[in-house]
DNA sequence: CGCCGATCTAGAACAAGTTTCAGAGTTGAT
DNA sequence: ATCAACTCTGAAACTTGTTCTAGATCGGCG
């Protein structure tokens, strides 16, 4: 039985700020340093790039501590991909995308993050894979990523007060981003074929939305 | 340089039955056996209980025999949801889902597509993590594990001769259906949320197809 | 029958994710 | 400044997917 087996302290958990422990910053300054070098090598050769011994010697860190950090493979990774989403979130709210209806505005959206994404394929195909190959130990983890996806997509929406439906249409697009996505890197659709199903999926959000400029 | 790098003579592909070379009765019942242990292995302990040495003894056959049918565990699972979805397809041919509308129709094989795999919660998550996991080294199995659901969608429709915006539809609700089992199989949603899912995304059929009974 | 090439077997070997451990370094409280 | 607790390091060990090798088997053919 390790000694911490059970976090009798408080550790550099995955999760984010404040809660168990304040990090220090040299503590801060490490996980950052992970998380761009996973980035960084993901960058170049994808999922299978991002080795955790290299992953630990490129962010100056011990192997073990690598893992006190980061718990898997996959917890890295995902929390990458909440670090980009952070970004991408905060440039979206500077300039949302202008468009008639929600169903326009959300896939204008999409549609740049999908180009953000072409930036940088081998990234985006890292990241996906690991959150959707993640199991019930990164559930937290994945929920977070899932929750501001959903946050960027209700943004785009202005709706204030989504009905249920409404929460339903967002999870339904938000899935189909992720799955298309998937079927994007693998090579087996084309780009025009997902913007074809961005938009397709996103009427969904016209179904259920109470127009501003009515449609339907 | 090992004598059949690039394969020389046929080997015992993962590709389907005829073309390559015919498969001799004993190879036929070698194939089989490794999928059955697959799915017996994945039944219990899910994706990590399908090792590779596993079901290489479960099956009585050599590693190397193994990974000459199936080049990689992602592969011979891969493989296995083909098999079930066969069996599916079968299944619901004898007895189509009843319902007014394409929507309902398309919402019932899901559905029930949804219960058979509520039934056996471990391979399903097996065979859909494989799924998405699997890279471009796959794309040609994985393809067809989707066409054949895009074909299962598409008999619930009834449609003869589906639109390009049709095709778009069936294709969304496809990614809908892996993502949300996704979801639901690492605990991140109810059941009730799939069910809901699922019915809102099978809108987008009746939103694009001649409706037989409208529903505005 | 006896040979040939291809297939199969058993098992070692290798690769990368993960775990473990002893010891050095930090930190915080006294 | 000192001690105890915790963290970090470096390296080895373990696990499981994958590859490789040498020899046994099999199926067809002269």
């Amino acid at each position: 039985m390790p000694a911490d087996a059970h976090r009798t302290k408080a550790a550099p958990d995955a999760g984010r700020a404040e809660p168990a422990s304040p990090l220090t910053e040299r503590q801060e300054a490490r996980r950052r340093r992970i998380l761009e070098a996973c980035a960084r090598l993901a960058s170049r050769g994808g999922f299978d790039a991002v080795q955790m011994r290299e992953v630990a010697e490129s962010s100056q860190v011990a192997l073990g501590t690598l893992y006190r950090y980061f718990p898997s493979k996959i917890h890295l990774l995902v929390a990458t991909m909440q670090d980009q989403l952070e970004h991408l979130h905060a440039t979206l709210r500077k300039k949302p995308p202008a468009g008639e209806t929600a169903a326009d505005r959300v896939a204008g959206t999409l549609m740049r993050a999908f180009r953000a994404m072409q930036r940088d394929p081998l990234l985006a195909d890292a990241m996906v894979r690991a959150l959707t190959f993640a199991d019930r130990s990164v559930s937290a983890e994945v929920e977070q990523v899932f929750r501001r996806t959903t946050a960027i997509v209700l943004d785009a929406t202005d709706l204030t007060d989504p009905t249920p439906e409404q929460l339903s249409a967002v999870r339904v697009i938000g899935h189909t981003w992720h799955s298309t996505l998937i079927t994007w890197l693998s090579g087996r659709a084309s780009i025009e074929q997902v913007g074809v199903d961005i938009e397709t999926v996103c009427r969904l959000i016209d179904l259920t939305a109470p127009p501003r400029s009515g449609q339907g």
